[in-house]
DNA sequence: CGGATCTATTCGCCTACCCGCATAGTATGG
DNA sequence: CCATACTATGCGGGTAGGCGAATAGATCCG
């Protein structure tokens, strides 16, 4: 690693990474199978085969979700024999859903009539 | 306004709103101009031409990213005048994008791999 | 090694949603 | 009231990304 690089990664950065990144941060939650797998992951760490009979689609399809899911930092992969196991380390993760859901319920109404969002 | 629908309002419903709702209320967020266009809000009221300006699209597109933020309620908006002032009540929505910027910035570079995600 | 699981990738299709441009609607001030 | 901002809607086109189905790649156990 060049020294630069290692200043670049123990700088925080935080005050301005870009918003597009932070927007795609954001669209790894938009979609509701994958909300859906990291609540379930968040109650405790789950297997693939746990995921997939949760979401209710196919392993292939859980499999990118879950990758996605990794790739954003949300959740960690853990491998156990043949299995891989997933959980969320970070408690920041579980703050961000439950203010958001927060946020939601008391909007729910408007939100569910927005037509610049698809409906559901 | 019926009895129970009184009832439902008075609700908070918070435990239990459905995840697609809370999908629907990310999706608000993870599109870069919207997010870009919160992010100058919630800076200060804004009006719609300032918006305009800050996001170097069209007006009428920008019409329908604000309605959205409305709809969806992280905005209000403020007729005075002609114009409409736009800016955030609800302090818990600086509070979202913070936390969710800290995450973001801790998670950038493998982010901005995932292929999964459309590259901007 | 070889077969049995478990996990990841590729393909084609389809819908959601972003954009610019043109236009319609609405509130205010004279 | 009418002209003038200001704001919202409709349309057509393009891209992102979700889905199922088929298949390829890994990992472990006997």
């Amino acid at each position: 690693m060049t020294e630069s690089a290692v200043l670049a990664s123990a700088a925080p950065a935080a005050a301005c990474s870009h918003t597009g990144t932070v927007a795609r941060f954001f669209r790894a939650l938009a979609d509701p199978t994958r909300l859906r797998l990291l609540e379930f992951i968040l109650r405790g760490e789950r297997t693939s085969a746990d995921c997939v009979e949760h979401a209710g689609i196919s392993q292939p399809r859980v499999s990118v979700h879950l990758s996605c899911l990794v790739d954003c930092g949300y959740v960690t992969a853990r491998r156990n024999g043949k299995k891989l196991h997933y959980s969320v380390g970070d408690p920041r993760v579980a703050d961000l859903v439950v203010l958001a859901r927060a946020l939601a319920a008391d909007n729910a109404a408007a939100l569910d009539c927005c037509p610049r969002i698809g409906q559901e």
